[in-house]
DNA sequence: CATCCCCGCGCG
DNA sequence: AAAGCGCGCGGGGATG
């Protein structure tokens, strides 16, 4: 099938369908209908339309990439008579023909350059109709992002430079022998420098962690050296690294595994080190692209330099300590280039605000994980004990029960607790329970929520709960502690952090997870005793209160919550008690609910309730069914409830229509602070991610601040050790300085730091000496501009 | 053996 | 079809 149209641009889809190929052109029908749609009209007499793969697959099927090669001929003689500029590439098939292994719900809307024939040319990848008309046509979740991506492709494609591939290879890397060899490398560079090292291990505090290879690059000058490679380890190369880094300003991708490294490597050595200031190209990348992932900097070097980096030399990072020196040092050395060229291409394209932030948390972030966590081994270990036991009795109970001695005789195999599968299996093929399927329709369900409502006593259920709990309570809770010692060189407790990973920029932590240990039951907070403060010392949490509920007050500027919020209410307190008024019977739930017998505690774990499953559900457009099935409340109730909350906070409301309506014209969101997300998006993250966006950067705002003042100050107790999202723990001192640390801390976190805020920030001070036994001592009130 | 997904569940 | 959002982790199972 020959091309269509003639001018400088060409749309490019995937394969000819049924009645394209008996009519021979291209994007007829809907799908073709619905993209016409939404090009101007005026671009129509430059478009040249035609397919990666030019006849249509039997039965409509993706072409094979041996079927989209055959056609790439055909595809280069296209581009080269027509002299085409740019490619819209619609759709999947084409675009990974392009960029192999890239994702088009992730990469959608990004121009890159590609080598087709002898041209090199624009491609800008787009959703493609078919997937958009699947979705609903104009009422899909993904048509606003379809749409933004084509209009933004027409106003700027005329203004785009031409586009350039980086020549690039392994052999511009060069391999100093000496200490003054390599400087004098370094020193011929321009400011700033692209560093990056390999490294034996991820964390510096793992025992046996060491940085084994070291390069630093200008863009065009690059240089790589061994430290502390198994093949040859040098006296100079960890100061020179160290040297470099302190004098010069750097750029890394991920500057904060670098910043941890370099720190941490200093001192251990009693080096005194101080790192001169640097960029972070994965935080470009991040804020660049408006979504989360893409970040990794292959992807990136092939976005904005043409070059798909790690392909040059073929070592794979996972496996770094299996490749001789010979392959490490080139590798490393492209990584340092390309991280130096992608900077240049991205300096000053990225907003201010939100990438200053990002890059003062690598620091904040990188302390806090390098400081780590004192633990308590010996309650480490009777919990485990204590645990183990119940898991034992558990599945003891649930070996002896009916159910399960049918499932083993019939079926001839052991019946497996911890298998979902098995329960699910024993209950209802065995039992006469009636069990749901899981979404996906393989299993049946078997979630706690689920075995309550088939039968809320049968023996089994409470069998599989129990060990359930117990298993998990032990294997992600206490192992990672039981194992601290032995990981890591002080012996204490590394949680890592990631800070550009989520959606939201909020972080995440992993290994262990802190920012998940129980807390709202009792016996699920004990294990936060296995977290205490060393001797002399306590831990001291501030912990923002109702900070998404403010900032939606923010956003909203609704009057009713406002001013609720300056009165000092607490809404889900209010909102429980007018509950629990209209409904009194709820109290039986809580009761049961929370595992509490004190009316104080059950009080605290109603509001809880209330809290996540009705009043945070509703704000982020939960459903009055989703509210009463979670709550445990009877719909009319629920009903009755939420009718005078949207009536109370009708501003709320208004907002929440008015971000939607800002999706569907854009395709994006946007949180306060100005952090953009232009992905497809289900109706309620339109709402959740400008919340959730801006509550994540007033923690972390208050987190910098106190770090750089601990910084400043030299002064480590004013490094936060802990962040959950809208709470900092510090390890103080526990004598007559303590006051002042505390009131330093309250009043810098609740500073009024943004022109957005009408409603005053608040923070909540509890100590203990244990991270499970925290005692109120006080709170402070910020000032706000109203 | 490594890697991915599913399921279930802990936190904000 | 969608059902509040955001995470990480462990066990089981399928896949290569």
């Amino acid at each position: 099938m020959p091309a269509t149209g003639n001018g400088d641009i060409l749309i490019l889809g995937e394969a000819p369908g049924e009645n394209e190929d008996q009519q021979n052109t291209q994007f007829i029908g809907d799908t073709g209908k619905l993209l016409r749609s939404v090009i101007p009209g005026r671009e129509f007499d430059r478009l040249v339309w035609q397919n990666t793969v030019r006849c249509r697959p039997p039965d409509n099927r993706d072409p094979t990439p041996r079927e989209t090669h055959a056609c790439s001929l055909y595809l280069e003689r296209d581009i080269a008579e027509h002299k085409i500029k740019a490619v819209l590439g619609v759709g999947g098939v084409p675009l990974r023909r392009y960029l192999d292994g890239s994702n088009i719900t992730r990469i959608h809307g990004t121009k890159f350059p590609v080598q087709i024939g002898e041209h090199t040319l624009w491609y800008f990848p787009v959703l493609h109709p078919s997937f958009v008309l699947r979705g609903g046509g104009d009422r899909s979740t993904a048509y606003p992002v379809f749409r933004a991506d084509i209009k933004s492709f027409f106003k700027q494609v005329d203004k785009w430079p031409k586009p350039t591939i980086a020549s690039i290879s392994k052999d511009d890397v060069l391999l100093p022998q000496s200490a003054k060899e390599a400087l004098s490398i370094i020193e011929r560079m321009r400011e700033p420098l692209g560093v990056d090292i390999e490294t034996s291990a991820l964390r510096p505090h793992l025992v046996g962690a060491k940085i084994i290879t070291a390069a630093i690059s200008d863009g065009k000058l690059t240089c790589a050296w061994p430290v502390e490679h198994p093949e040859h380890t040098t006296d100079w190369g960890l100061d020179l690294l160290l040297y470099a880094t302190s004098a010069f300003r750097w750029i890394a991708h991920n500057a904060a595994f670098e910043y941890s490294w370099f720190v941490s490597s200093a001192r251990q050595r009693s080096i005194d080190y101080e790192p001169a200031s640097f960029d972070d190209t994965m935080a470009q990348v991040r804020l660049y692209h408006e979504r989360e992932t893409l970040l990794d900097l292959n992807i990136a070097s092939r976005i904005h330099l043409g070059v798909a980096i790690k392909g040059l030399t073929g070592v794979s990072a996972k496996q770094i300590m299996a490749y001789p020196l010979a392959d490490v040092l080139p590798y490393n050395g492209l990584d340092a280039l390309a991280s130096a060229l992608i900077f240049r291409k991205l300096d000053g394209k990225v907003k201010k605000e939100p990438y200053q932030r990002i890059l003062d948390s690598v620091v904040s972030t990188s302390e806090m994980e390098l400081a780590g966590l004192p633990i308590d081994l010996e309650k480490a270990k009777l919990l485990d004990i204590k645990w183990a036991d119940k898991a034992i009795q558990a599945e003891a109970a649930a070996k002896t029960i009916y159910e399960v001695r049918t499932f083993e005789q019939a079926r001839q195999t052991e019946w497996r607790i911890s298998a979902p599968d098995d329960v699910g299996i024993a209950l209802a093929e065995y039992g006469r329970l009636e069990l749901k399927k899981t979404k996906g329709g393989k299993q049946y369900s078997t979630d706690d929520q689920e075995l309550h409502k088939a039968s809320p006593d049968h023996p089994l259920i409470k069998a599989v709960l129990e060990f359930r709990n117990a298993a998990k309570m032990r294997s992600t809770y206490i192992s990672p502690i039981l194992a601290a010692p032995a990981l890591h060189i002080d012996g204490l407790l590394h949680p890592g952090y990631t800070t550009m990973l989520t959606a939201t920029l909020r972080l995440s932590s992993e290994s262990p997870n802190i920012q998940n240990y129980p807390k709202r039951t009792k016996e699920g907070r004990e294990l936060r005793e296995m977290v205490v403060a060393s001797s002399g010392l306590l831990l001291v949490s501030f912990d923002f209160k109702q900070l998404e509920v403010r900032i939606e007050a923010c956003a909203a500027r609704d009057n009713a919550l406002c001013s609720s919020i300056i009165r000092g209410e607490d809404i889900h307190a209010i909102w429980r008690d007018k509950i629990l008024d209209i409904y009194p019977d709820y109290w039986e739930r809580l009761v049961e609910k929370s595992g509490e017998s004190e009316e104080k505690a059950i009080l605290k774990a109603g509001r809880d309730v209330i809290k996540s499953d009705f009043v945070f559900a509703s704000f982020y457009g939960a459903t009055v069914g989703s509210c009463a099935e979670r709550t445990g409340l009877p719909f009319p109730i629920m009903q009755e409830v939420s009718n005078e909350f949207w009536g109370m906070f009708s501003g709320v409301r208004a907002w929440i229509k008015g971000q939607r309506r800002e999706y569907a014209d854009t395709g994006s969101v946007r949180t306060l602070t100005g952090l953009m997300r232009h992905q497809i998006l289900p109706g309620n993250e339109v709402i959740n991610t400008p919340i959730q966006g801006t509550a994540a950067a007033v923690v972390l705002e208050a987190q910098n601040t106190m770090s750089q003042m601990a910084l400043k100050e030299r002064d480590p107790f004013l490094h936060p050790r802990i962040n959950i999202h809208d709470d900092l723990t510090f390890l103080l001192p526990d004598d007559e300085r303590l006051p002042q640390y505390i009131k330093l801390i309250g009043e810098t976190m609740v500073k009024c730091r943004f022109d957005w805020q009408i409603v005053p920030l608040a923070v909540d001070c509890t100590i203990g000496t244990d991270w499970a036994n925290m005692e109120y001592v006080s709170s402070f009130t910020g000032d706000y501009v109203r």
